[in-house]
DNA sequence: TATATACGCAACCAATCGGTTTCGCAAGTA
DNA sequence: TACTTGCGAAACCGATTGGTTGCGTATATA
């Protein structure tokens, strides 16, 4: 099963959820509340959230808070660094290198 | 229809095109050599990176080169900034918020 | 103890996804 | 002019997705 952080973040809801929860753990229902969608739905992208541990269920009474596991979050930037590098200072030699390429081609 | 950046690197075999194109632009036949794919499914993946302008094709002659938008990158860096912030300053003080939330449902 | 609340889980459904096959077109090449 | 090559588009297919509905169970409350 593709259950990756990439795929998490891939749904719109999720991601809001995700901002949600980053401020401080809520539980299913007061997330959904917080959108146009039942608890039902919102359990679901909870569900999707845990299994990729991005999200951590903490049993309370009868309450299930989610947190968010921040840590996770980097994941995402870890794979964005070999990008930054490129943008922030090989952006012009890239250039030149599929100039070369151009017209050798030609 | 959901065409964004997030739903664009969420296929596995779409960011390692990312990562393949980031180096030097390339055509769809040369792409799909690098996978265990068909030139075709390929093509389908450089359909959704152009629509979502991650990728743009450069035709020369009856080849198309797909060159990376990597600016569009910037897009999810910016997206993780908000975490970055908490994750990087905030989290202790984000930890105490959360076990006195505790304790105010106790 | 009876009732209400918070939740997960399973079944179901329409829409979308990733992939294949087939086709047609345009650009090179013999 | 024929033939080959590189490609996009469309039709199709099984698998997955996001959502709903209807349970069952555990915790809290009257």
């Amino acid at each position: 099963m593709r259950r990756d952080i990439f795929q998490a973040i891939a749904d719109p809801t999720r991601r809001a959820i995700i901002v949600l929860i980053a401020v401080q753990a809520m539980t299913p229902n007061a997330i959904a509340e917080h959108f146009d969608t039942t608890r039902q739905a919102v359990s679901k992208h909870l569900k999707v959230l845990t299994e990729c541990e991005l999200v951590q269920p903490q049993q309370q009474g009868r309450e299930i808070y989610y947190k968010l596991q921040i840590d996770k979050m980097k994941e995402i930037d870890h794979w964005l660094e070999q990008f930054r590098k490129i943008w922030e200072s090989r952006f012009d030699q890239l250039d030149n290198l599929l100039e070369t390429l151009k017209k050798q081609q030609q």
